[in-house]
DNA sequence: AATAATTGATCCATATATAGACCATATATG
DNA sequence: CATATATGGTCTATATATGGATCAATTATT
């Protein structure tokens, strides 16, 4: 009794989780650390590792990007400082942004 | 008797999780779409969705790329097409990296 | 102002990811 | 060539995330 719904993914997503485990890979043996080393710095075991540089999308987001932070793969190509910059200019926005979306409440669809 | 280790990320990480997730809001906003919406499409639930939105990195990896996805936030800046080209080019650097990395057997540290 | 809808939060049962041990194989290095 | 080590895979128990229901509060729209 399991295996009701089995989440999809799209195409491009797939391929972006792919690339972040390749950038992690090489990023690691560049850096000469073995999968052990990284594992154990990032607080994880070393087959999840291994799963996430295979590009398995069943992991957390928090140990990929804390793995992809210690190989030194950057997110969003972004420096540490500017980092939170952006996250204020997003802050910013937001507040200027209506805080719920209302959706046209119609009560037929389009073709009549 | 639970909750024995708890996993810890790095401030970077948290940041770069957190930023995403306001990004992710910010993008589902101006395209005007609802939580419920979003979620659907992303085929998980509306709470799931506002814990990505709100930068929890307990959440899969996945379903936050997928969300990205939906509401048009280019991971790496990179388009659909591009994607596949530079998957490639780290294969190809995988390929030249040696297979598994070797560390000095030594005995005793650094310092002497 | 009234109303409908979105959002945010909490709670629980269940599905699922993770750690850790183990083994086989590949591979670097002496 | 021999050997130690890294890697990759599998298995199981346990910790944990997720879905779904529910409720309160906020907010858009008439």
């Amino acid at each position: 009794m399991s295996k009701v719904s089995a989440r999809t993914y799209s195409r491009y997503s797939l391929e972006a989780i792919t690339l972040l485990g390749n950038l992690i890979r090489t990023a690691r043996k560049e850096r000469k650390m073995t999968t052990q080393e990284v594992a154990d710095r990032a607080g994880i075991s070393r087959g999840l590792l291994q799963r996430i540089e295979k590009g398995d999308p069943k992991c957390e987001l928090g140990a990929t990007f804390e793995v992809a932070t210690i190989v030194g793969v950057k997110l969003f190509d972004t420096e540490a400082t500017t980092l939170t910059k952006h996250i204020r200019q997003t802050e910013d926005k937001l507040t200027l942004l209506p805080k719920s979306v209302r959706k046209k409440a119609k009560i037929a669809d389009d073709d009549f």
